[in-house]
DNA sequence: CTTTTATATCGATAGATGTCAAATTAGAAG
DNA sequence: CTTCTAATTTGACATCTATCGATATAAAAG
């Protein structure tokens, strides 16, 4: 796999979209990741996942919030795990999931404006 | 039109997706924005127009970065325009796209980390 | 008006996506 | 081993989307 994000190895901290245009390789790894968050389910489950105590919730704490089938939830998941947005735990008969903080820092980082703005003004 | 963002009115300036859960309404509105980045092409099509000379570019400025027909092209930008993500004005034979830094660093701010982290620490 | 250039819209099509019901896996408990 | 609960996987289907070629619109130029 080539979406590892290895702790501190953030790969675009400080280009972001404003700045130079990004190349072939970074918009799409980039824009899988946005397609992921592209889904008004998966953003929620997203929030609902991050804003949840402890940083994690299993399905259970999930779905009750959503008028769809288990197997859709499920399905939205899988998309955000796979996506690199979040991570999955089986503990018992419940498995948990919670965000990946760094790889939601480095998407937001890409959006905003640069960090210092150096000597660009 | 909803998707109206006047200047200045941040609507979710202080609640970015991991403090309290998104509503229903907000991830909708959010997610269709992310959805518009969710395409390579796009993304690029959106940093190059950021990144170009003026803050803005014209189709012929953009089109020669890909292997796409004009058509497609002109797809792509219109999507980006009806999720509120870059402008478009005529001028003369061209027509010039400009990001909106507003909507941008928005979605920054949903996925960024808490403005100030108050008294959750 | 006709031609040329720049861009958009239309119509078609192959492939991706969201959803569900049915079947399956995994662990806990009897 | 059997049963129960939590969650996933599979298979099917309707809808959405990215792409193209053909056509249309808009402005400039002759």
């Amino acid at each position: 796999m080539s979406n590892q994000l290895e702790p501190g190895g953030e790969r675009w901290c400080c280009s972001p979209v404003t700045g130079e245009p990004l190349s072939g390789e970074q918009a799409g790894e980039l824009s899988a990741m946005f397609k992921a968050l592209g889904d008004p389910v998966r953003l929620r489950l997203l929030s609902l996942v991050a804003a949840h105590a402890g940083g994690e919730a299993c399905v259970c704490d999930l779905a009750g919030a959503f008028d769809l089938s288990g197997p859709t939830i499920s399905h939205h998941l899988r998309v955000l795990r796979e996506a690199g947005l979040i991570d999955s735990e089986r503990r018992g008969t419940w498995i948990f999931y919670s965000v990946r903080p760094q790889v939601l820092r480095q998407l937001s980082a890409v959006l905003g404006p640069a960090p210092a703005s150096p000597a660009t003004a």
